[in-house]
DNA sequence: ATGCAGTTTATAATGATTCTAAACTATAAG
DNA sequence: CTTATAGTTTAGAATCATTATAAACTGCAT
């Protein structure tokens, strides 16, 4: 493998020692040229199928929070009780599928908003997230005014 | 309470029974002129507060969902583990401090958003979310391109 | 007043996530 | 190449939010 060294190297750069276990869930998550957006349980269900040995449900969480705080991930605000993770860590929006739990990414500079009210007393915007529900085209649609 | 028959009227023209519970809780949630951003643990403590006789938290969980069934609540879509439930119903946006989980209703029409990407295959839009993280004035900003 | 479907409740069950503490391992030093 | 050790993994327990269960209760039609 050819990402290998990168991988390696990426992570000792964040103080992070390449595991057998790190190294794997590194290759499911970044050897992508989409975005991968994915909750722990799906993460999981990959690395059942990909990797021989199996990783434990502790070390999942622990290496994509990990990887979370080093800003190799973000979660995402969504409904629902489980959380979902994102490898692009840039600000942008989505797309998100209700019905199939679908996320396509939806860059910036794909979206112009205009016109933002002032944030509340002395606090200042730090980002903003656009999400857009679709759905399938035969559903109602909400009054967007 | 001259509050009281409007509420006992719009329960039992949803098709639920006005009972003290929900009464209690419909006080708590639509007695007011703002919007109401919560999570059911808050709203536990506002009834333990202001209602003598104790009510469950099933109750809480059925109520609170009853009541987004009937289109008197809305779920927001947020980063963690709580579901965060509002009383305004319509399409619209948020400011969201995360330091202190504090929402602030931002209308539709106080925000513009163009040249939106079209949706994916055979998918429709059906509502937009914008989310505005706010912070401190002495946090740093994300690049928004 | 009676009957009963709808509702509430305590409690158990579930599901996601975090904690614990013992076993394991990457790697720096000798 | 050993050895020592801090960092990591792991199974399983613990915690937290939410949902299910099923028995007791109550609003309301008759
Ligand atoms: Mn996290
Ligand atoms: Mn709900
Ligand atoms: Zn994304
Ligand atoms: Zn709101």
């Amino acid at each position: 493998m050819d990402h290998l060294k990168f991988h390696t190297d990426k992570l000792r750069a964040s103080g992070l020692r390449p595991t057998k276990q790190r190294l794997a869930i590194s290759k499911i998550l970044f050897n992508r040229k989409e975005t991968f957006h994915f909750t722990i349980d799906q993460l999981k269900k990959i690395a059942e199928k990909n990797i021989k040995k199996k990783i434990s449900v502790a070390t999942l969480y622990n290496t994509v929070h990990a990887f979370e705080k080093k800003g190799y991930l973000k979660e995402i605000s969504l409904k629902g009780n489980k959380t979902f993770f994102d490898t692009n860590t840039r600000s942008h929006h989505h797309f998100y599928d209700e019905e199939t739990s679908q996320l396509t990414d939806i860059k910036n500079e794909n979206i112009s908003i205009s016109n933002l009210p002032k944030a509340p007393n002395g606090k200042k915007i730090r980002d903003i997230e656009v999400t857009i529900k679709v759905a399938s085209n035969n559903q109602k649609q909400k009054n967007l005014v």
